[in-house]
RNA sequence: GCGCCAGUAGCUCAGCUGGAUAGAGCAACUGCCUUCUAAGCAGUAGGUCGGGGGUUCGAGUCCCUCCUGGCGUACCA
């Protein structure tokens, strides 16, 4: 359904144009002065300069063409602002719409469209550290913004699996167990099916094996395992599917409890097949050239401010990069799904390295100028000293740790509490821990980097998760007493705090829209929060079982409802749901 | 060196294409539970919007410059 303030600005172009203004200045906002009205319309005050006239003047002939039975106000005010406040009957109507459409009549932007999500950034060996919080879950919720906006978005985990960390844990393995079948050259029998280590032992070779890179042997070592697993050495390839089989079956696992759920899990391997025949392509065609040893392809243009180092193509040594496997990717996704955006949520220090790739793959054809390709670049999450999150023995935090720790913090206030049956403890523990967790990160611009603190994250008031969850929980109290009440209909507003949140619900469409052109979460944040404050005080000071007029009593009954819906609807796209109590 | 991002209340941050009195939360202080969950609501106090110029009727927002911090700058991802 059409938005509020395209409807509104929509009368004011036309009460611009019927007054001899250009409509261009019609242009209607929320009014940031909600003491004196709802919406205003600042285009008297521009069209003054054009019009060489006092901007309250056009202002009074605007507000004459407007048709008085939208508005409970129609002002014009010094210097020029034209005020306006919505009718209860326009508002009511509006809502009644919105409460009976399917997804509130939010309009489904990406009707027919298609769209990869790359997010998650895990790693094969690796277990998920912090690190890794903020791409799973600002990745997931964007994804699921999409799909709400009628997108078919496909999230891809795409694993690393195929860089030099595979040739590192391959080094290392070969020192530390140099007569397993796998290193020997020659061996032509069958490889064991059980891999010669389990998930805890690679997350502590891989670590081993990492520190080593500055030593030039064992350096030099992984390098020659990553380009002979690329090459195809059979038993490299077995012990590279042992160490796959092991580590993705955790990573499932860990991702489930984050509630992170990839619709693919390609790696970079999966590219892998599609990268001969490329590089092939780009050499003939000359779009890569050799330059000091290694072929690239020169993606710098006219106009660049910066310097635009070439996007490497092959490496000096014959293997593959990460620009590599990042274009052969793209080669696969638009040949199996044909995305019209691909949409890549990493670490803004790969900013570079993404633009690079963009410009490779159109300048090859990869890429169609119809397909968007965007990088949502997001900052570091730091501990609560600013410095780049570490244990209190310099390690990094594992995910695993990370959680369990907020879940302790919040199990204490829930038992604390008992409001829940001890039964129930774990369950609304867990749902409270992962809104604290993950409205924590998302209520903060992507872009950002971050302070993680537990305690603020963790804490039950102000602008967190758990706020938002109460609000939900009050509402679904008095619902729940008030017994089947979704074929009720929405009233016009009983006091001030009912038109308050009935005007914060209407603006659901547009801030969905405005998240998903900007890439932000925290827009739905900063949304929902607006929201249940609006919830919280009309509940304050509205007693709604108590109303004697059943009329009165079912509106507001259906407007708290139509509120907890669309609470819910935005805390599933965050990515956490609600208990019944808490 | 060059480039990108940031600097707003004691702390953590909003502030949408320049518009009326710069907003929240935390921390501090004050009210409100015999009334649908007080994990709530209402209120008080707290700001030379990093500094300095400029454009404009009007600048936290646009331009210039300087300061401070973070990050990036071809064979790691």
């Amino acid at each position: 359904m059409e938005k509020i303030l395209d409807i509104i600005t929509q009368k004011m172009r036309q009460a611009f144009a019927d007054a001899g203004y250009d409509p261009d200045f019609g242009r209607v906002s929320v009014s940031n002065r909600p003491d004196l009205c709802e919406y205003q319309c600042n285009g008297a005050l521009a069209a003054a300069k054009t019009y060489k006239c006092a901007p309250i003047q056009i202002a009074q002939a605007v507000v004459q063409k407007l048709d008085a039975a939208d508005y409970s106000l129609v002002e014009a005010v010094m210097p020029g602002f034209i005020n306006l406040k919505l009718s209860d009957r326009f508002l009511t109507d509006y809502l009644e719409t919105m409460r009976t459409a399917p997804d509130f009549g939010v309009a489904k932007i990406g009707d027919g469209k298609t769209i990869v999500v790359d997010y998650g950034g895990a790693n094969v060996a690796k277990p998920l550290h912090i690190g890794h919080l903020r791409p799973a879950i600002i990745g997931e919720s964007l994804k699921r913004l999409y799909q709400y906006l009628g997108y078919n978005a496909i999230g891809d985990v795409h694993l690393g699996d195929w860089g030099l960390q595979m040739g590192l844990i391959i080094a290392e393995l070969s020192q530390r167990q140099p007569d397993l079948p796998y290193f020997d050259p020659d061996f032509q029998g069958q490889y064991p099916t059980e891999a010669p280590f389990t998930v805890s032992d690679l997350e502590e070779i891989y670590p081993t094996a990492s520190s080593k890179k500055s030593d030039p042997e064992f350096s030099h070592k992984a390098h020659q395992a990553t380009l002979e697993l690329q090459q195809g050495r059979r038993g490299y390839r077995a012990l590279w599917q042992h160490i796959m089989n092991v580590s993705v079956a955790d990573l499932k696992k860990n991702y489930d409890n984050l509630d992170v759920h990839f619709e693919k899990w390609l790696g970079e391997s999966d590219a892998d097949p599609y990268i001969p025949a490329m590089v092939e392509d780009l050499k003939n065609r000359g779009i890569a050239v050799l330059s000091e040893g290694a072929w690239v392809i020169p993606v710098a243009m006219e106009g660049d401010k910066k310097e635009m180092p070439p996007c490497i193509l092959v490496k000096s040594d014959g293997s593959s990069i990460y620009a590599t496997t990042d274009l052969a990717t793209l080669v696969q996704r638009m040949q199996d799904w044909h995305p019209d955006k691909v949409l890549y949520v990493t670490d803004k220090r790969q900013n570079l390295h993404f633009e690079q790739v963009f410009r490779a793959a159109r300048k090859a054809g990869i890429v169609p100028e119809s397909t968007q390709l965007e990088h949502v670049g997001f900052g570091t999450m730091n501990g609560s000293d600013g410095k780049p999150f570490k244990t209190r023995d310099g390690g990094v935090l594992r995910l695993e740790t990370l959680i369990s720790d907020m879940t302790d913090f919040v199990r204490a206030k829930v038992v604390e509490n008992k409001i829940v049956e001890e039964s129930e403890v774990e369950a609304t523990t867990a749902k409270i821990a992962m809104a604290a967790l993950k409205y924590g990160d998302l209520s903060n611009q992507p872009t950002k980097d971050y302070n993680f603190d537990m305690e603020r994250f963790a804490a039950f008031e102000g602008n967190t998760g758990p706020y938002i969850l109460y609000t939900i929980v009050r509402v679904k109290s008095i619902l729940a007493k008030h017994g089947p009440w979704e074929h009720l209909t929405i009233q016009a507003p009983v006091n001030a705090a009912a038109k308050d949140l009935m005007l914060a619900i209407t603006k659901l469409g547009p801030a969905l829209e405005s998240a998903l052109a900007a890439s932000a979460p925290n827009l739905v944040c900063a949304y929902i929060y607006e929201l249940a404050g609006c919830v919280n005080k009309f509940y304050h000071e509205t007693p709604v079982l108590k109303e004697e007029n059943e009329a009165v009593k079912a509106g507001n009954i259906a407007l708290l409802g139509l509120a907890k819906n669309i609470l819910e609807t935005c805390i599933h796209i965050l990515g956490f749901s609600a208990p019944d109590k808490m």
